[in-house]
DNA sequence: CTATATTGGACCGACGGTCGGTCTAGACCT
DNA sequence: AGGTCTAGACCGACCGTCGGTCCAATATAG
């Protein structure tokens, strides 16, 4: 039928990863079928499954890539020598945040995607990965807080795992109105309350200075408001 | 083929839905087919489709019927004139934390499924059905609160969203450990910890004394250890 | 030219769901 | 009481789609 095409490895799987990310968050990644994917390429069934061995891997391949870009950005802003735990707490906050606003026209879409029904499982491996990198470094933060005499906590490890999961949470909980057609006056106020809690929830946790955390929250918010 | 069988609607229902319980809670939602469900009632595919709309209106069926059967419990314990928001909190997380240990010979099975990997959609309409109810309940025990001046927050409904989500993070956070195959000293340490941490966040955001609610849910994981 | 990596698409069983039709309990007649 | 009628409980062949398999055909490297 059609010319074959021939690629290089690495270059064909990116290109089958890049349709199936926008597949998968327009249409969700249950309703998007094998076939949706291959017509998207331009590709064969056989070829698929020569790179990757099942639908699933494929997302998992996905969802690999995007929070290994996520935490290079991170890492790379935070491991400077001399750098205060405030202030790489408000870099892995600022950064992880960023990123979604980095590619600004992408957002509405994945985040849409991200906090719709139908991609449970996309979400899960997102955030259950995200989780799964991020605390051991906000461990570390904590400690270094903790021995700077800036924060106070008996339980670095557990905060830091309780603090990533409240991320969340904050982040579930806000969705709705952030993605809402209108973002009136109303819904600011709702987000702001809500973001308002959920930093002083984590001051007291670690025990940070009041205000510590929700001035970097609420500067976060605005600029994101702000760019919409 | 087979005999016929006729039997009244809601007691075919309850059958049908009784069955993809336990399917469910074994094989998990995805990996049990709707001719799983037809084999282990003994009914025709045309029979289900004329009770259900879909395999997912099972699944909301079973869930609603689930969460009624817990709020019911609940609304009856906390209903009461007279009783201080302290009591109703504490009322609040044991009764509905042990209407698992209720049936504790399913809480394993139960557990194990809802935890686990391959039921994910299960667990979130339990989750989200379970927080989109409990959180107004809350909202007034907090308000309650307030007034009685045991309490101390500016944004009691929000305080309440909060906190059911939190309920989750910490259940699923500690899910792992419980439902392990040893509990062994080691793992009875690391969830106490993060019961305690947990209390003390929930204390310290809707100002409540210190230990009030720690003291609750120590009391509920010491009776669920014992009773293992 | 040969060996290997890549590609194409026919094919498969299992799935969720539809459809036209059968059967019977119980209400309603006479 | 016995006969008739009908709502709705019940059946299973059938459908399109899905994720996944298989292997022949082809391009490229050496």
């Amino acid at each position: 039928m059609n010319k074959r095409v021939f690629k290089k490895h690495e270059e064909r799987k990116d290109e089958i990863m890049e349709a199936a990310k926008e597949l998968f968050a327009n249409k969700g990644y249950e309703k998007t079928s094998v076939n949706d994917v291959l017509k998207r390429v331009g590709i064969a069934k056989g070829t698929f499954y020569h790179y990757f061995r099942s639908k699933e891997e494929l997302l998992e391949s996905m969802v690999g890539k995007m929070t290994d870009l996520i935490t290079g950005h991170v890492r790379k802003s935070i491991d400077q020598p001399g750098m205060n735990a405030l202030d790489k707490l408000s870099r892995l906050f600022t950064v992880s945040g960023g990123a979604k606003v980095a590619n600004k026209k992408y957002l509405n879409i994945i985040g849409k995607a991200i906090y719709s029904e139908s991609n449970l499982l996309l979400r899960q491996k997102l955030v259950t990965r995200s989780i799964r990198i991020f605390t051991p470094i906000l461990t570390d933060i904590i400690r270094q807080g903790v021995e700077e005499r800036v924060f106070d906590t008996e339980y670095p490890e557990e905060a830091a795992e309780l603090i990533m999961l409240m991320a969340r949470d904050i982040n579930e909980s806000v969705a709705p109105y952030i993605f809402a057609k209108e973002l009136g006056k109303k819904e600011e106020e709702i987000i702001e309350r809500k973001y308002r809690l959920w930093s002083d929830a984590i001051e007291r946790m670690i025990g940070a200075p009041k205000g510590s955390i929700e001035s970097t929250m609420m500067k976060l918010w605005e600029e994101y408001r702000d760019a919409r």
